[in-house]
DNA sequence: GAAGATTGAGTATTCAATCTTC
DNA sequence: GAAGATTGAATACTCAATCTTC
């Protein structure tokens, strides 16, 4: 790594390891939530019926299945999500968003957003935003090629990997 | 947000949750340490007689200091690190690597750039990372709670920006 | 046997409370 | 009383093991 790399390295690092405190910080004091809790609402709120698949909301927040297993028992005590079974598949079990998680992401969704935009969009130009945009994308493309690299064990290497989701 | 900026959010937010995955999965297998602390070991390695306060240390490792604390306990039980009390100030505490903290510092620190390289570096055109340097200057400026926790780097480079250290 | 998901044990992190020194 | 740091309890995450269905 030359100097400008590493400063940049250095730099981006501390954005990663900061960010998350940030989103935890506003959404646990305005909305009882952590950021990932809010994640999984905001995602099912998005599916059509408000119903996904636990390893296809997995993907869409980022997280291996055993943590959006736990974290989705607990939002399920709070009534904000209900587990069943998956009609087509014996196998998969459906998450759904409750009225009262819709509820909860409707109150919730437009401080968050505007937390996100007066913390980290409105710091950047819209040229920045673009070039924020490409970067993610690149970097994406390395450390998660498949778009699904969340629950890849470290310990096995299967050769030919497949899965259908998109 | 508008389309664009919304896209740019979701993948800057999947790589800020990726990431630490990533880098945390290859100093795992290779070196038996998280990359926290790791970033403990290599920021103690740059500073003069490698020694610095736990406050001062975790502002470089972004981290705070009830987490650094525990995480600095461990790595003196595993005698990479030892603490001792400032002479100049009785209430702060200074954490100082070890020979053998040393060591593995310098045994593992090639491994881990050439990772970083390969998997976030590389992945970019010079003029990106050049961007994405100043992008993260401009959020962290932003969600830096105190001003103090943002760090630049080590290597003197003059580069006509400076920053205080309270 | 592999995919989808859950569980429990072990470990790490957060938060509030505490202690000491300035 | 405030700053620097540590501690313990509660919480959350990770990993391997397990169970069921395909």
């Amino acid at each position: 790594l030359d100097a400008e790399q590493r400063r940049t390295w250095v730099r981006f690092l501390a954005v990663v390891e900061l960010l998350p405190c940030v989103l935890d910080a506003q959404l646990r004091r305005d909305a009882d939530l952590s950021h990932f809790e809010y994640m999984v609402l905001a995602m099912l709120s998005e599916a059509p019926d408000h119903i996904l698949r636990m390893s296809a909301l997995a993907q869409r927040t980022n997280s291996s299945l055993p943590r959006l297993s736990h974290v989705v028992k607990r939002l399920e005590q709070r009534a904000y999500v209900e587990r069943f079974p998956c009609p087509e598949d014996g196998r998969a079990t459906n998450a759904r968003l409750t009225e009262t998680g819709w509820v909860k992401v409707v109150e919730t969704a437009p401080g968050h957003v505007t937390h996100v935009r007066s913390h980290v969009i409105d710091a950047l130009t819209a040229a920045q935003v673009a070039q924020l945009g490409d970067i993610a994308r690149d970097i994406l493309e390395r450390i998660d090629p498949t778009g699904n690299m969340a629950y890849e064990p470290v310990l096995r290497q299967p050769e030919g990997r497949e899965r259908g989701n998109a």
